[in-house]
DNA sequence: CATGAATGAGCATTCATTCAT
DNA sequence: GATGAATGAATGCTCATTCAT
């Protein structure tokens, strides 16, 4: 085997983007999985402890590549407001990319009770602590509004970005007759997070 | 019977959000919630077609008070930025008011894939068209920065208010160990949401 | 009330009739029965114990019927192959007269495991002796066959004429493709029962 | 495995027969017929679609292997006369090797709103349709009565067949009280049949 | 590692019957 | 007698998981 080729795995837990998208996670069946991916039956928990240890699975290796994602853009130079766009920008091209990916981490994830765990908890609140921990930096360094609280600012940009992939997601007519992803995506990146986070002083300026 | 005496059907409801926010909609049995309601286990069938008809209710009913709420606003003579204010205000006191409610609306009631089906949708998505309607209308007065989509502001606004109460939700002990939630709408109501819907050229007074 | 109107007994039999013909006793409910009978819900109860009690007394009023005429035959001075052959008659009748109520007797009364109990298979069996006795009678007046068994051939004649019938209520079609009811009668009555009845010494003469 | 040893199939479907037979169908649940078969409760899912399909399999399983006796003896050089006694020698054979199963046959089966759809309705006609075929032949031959109607006379013979058995299944005490079952079918044999189906020119003979 | 037959725990719902009015 | 809201016992089936081969 070459070394890019997918091990099984990968195979698995792309099939299950798959039927976990078009059926949903608890109509679709571990059988449906299986066949999809081309393995048997049984090889499923050779590679995963659970069907849930699967969703869970495809839930954390896409998360940590978010956080992977910010804290390159950390390690760069580049001042935080930009950091932030790029970051909003990477949710909506993951969307882009892959739809079936985030319609199951959007409408499939929440529906196990084991992602409201701590561990699981813990994983996705660090993305917003990641997220908060550039806009203190940013009004340590009088780029940003200082009277916004970063965590409270945090969970606002990542809100405002998801809940409207959201839109995208439940109703895939909406981009074709209203509005196409790439101009909401702009609204948000030129409209709104430029005035919430910049200086009020700049409006007086 | 006194006209304010809850009916049957109201306490069943009641009782299931209890039961629904304790242990899960999946996780709770349906004989769970006759003994909350102290009602006899067939008599839950009285009043609801089935365990998803309870849940799809309580959704209904609360996304119905909400759009109710907005409608009387609209009603009022008060500038659009006051009402979407008073909105996200609204939502915020009623994650405050039944917590259990809230919990119930933002963690279960998507797990029904019921919830997803058009007609549950158009419901939810009324609650944004309404939304964006406001916002044009400032927008034809002047009052509101009219280089932003109605309906976008509309998602971003939602998403930022449902963001923030669902990080409550999740970590009850967020509120106690960090930030008071009073606090966290007034961040929402005074810096995020006049900053993004104001007229450009204010900035440039 | 007249001497003729039926009674409230009378009307949830008929209807029960009429509902357990066309959807069967297990698929029908109580509720079914009361609105075809336009009574109340709970007023069956005061008429009859039970469903159970409502088909074994539609299956007991119509099993002594047909006994009380073998009884009205055996009081006429009629020859005991004819008295045979008016029973025959008389049960080819009924199914012309009341099709949902034969149907309820062949496809719904053995469904009820009551209907084995030894009361009412007694009442059932009576049928079965008091046609052997006419036979029997016969027997001793040298106008029938001696060597047949009475009770052996109670159950043949009873048997042919039933499973004639019941393929017309399985196939409700069959007659007007086929073979009119009155034809498949006269068959049995001609050909069936005269030949099976009487003495050997008949075709040496 | 050798190859004599039944499959779980013919095992489960045996069990279900000794079920059926001892408490009904509808008393009977299906876990007694996993602990009479000695396989997993979810076993029986594996082989059947549902508690209906065994009692169904078992009806058609047995309905057919009197559909191939028939074909069985149509290919031999028999009279007809003699193949119709043979088939219904058969019938009582099949009583006395399995009464269990004949007892499921008569009682059960037509308790299933299944049993009277049309496929199972076709099959089940099938075997008349068969007996009629070996009466006409014996009528184009000139060795049976032209007079009768191959098909009525089909529903005759069987229903005389049935319904004397039908005694013995409803009245297992029946035979030991006073009548041995091998007497009752010789009754038929050599007294109802001949009778009823031979020619009328011998009687004048 | 791969396979897939075997396993059995888990639960919403129906509906005949009751009984307070 | 009449009513119909309230009752709660009773059970077939699914499907994730295991494990012998």
């Amino acid at each position: 085997m070459s070394s890019t080729e997918p091990g099984k795995r990968e195979i698995i837990m792309n099939a299950s983007i798959k039927v976990f998208a078009a059926k949903g996670y608890h109509s679709c069946r571990t059988l449906d999985i299986s066949k999809e991916a081309g393995v048997a039956y049984g090889s499923l928990y050779q590679y995963f402890k659970s069907k849930d240890d699967i969703l869970l699975s495809i839930y954390r290796d896409n998360w940590n590549f978010l956080l992977q994602r910010m804290d390159k853009l950390n390690n760069l130079d580049v001042s935080p407001a930009s950091r932030i766009i790029q970051i909003v920008d990477f949710i909506f091209a993951n969307y882009d990319h892959n739809p079936d990916l985030i319609k199951v981490m959007i409408t499939e994830v929440p529906k196990l009770s084991q992602f409201y765990d701590q561990e699981n908890q813990e994983l996705y609140y660090r993305f917003f602590t990641g997220l908060a921990g550039i806009i203190a930096e940013g009004q340590k360094k009088d780029l940003l509004n200082k009277e916004i609280s970063p965590i409270i600012a945090a969970f606002v940009i990542y809100g405002a970005a998801d809940n409207t992939i959201r839109q995208y997601v439940f109703n895939p007519d909406f981009e074709r007759l209203h509005f196409p992803l790439e101009a909401a995506k702009n609204q948000i990146i030129k409209f709104f997070i430029p005035s919430y986070l910049e200086p009020i002083k700049k409006k007086n300026a």
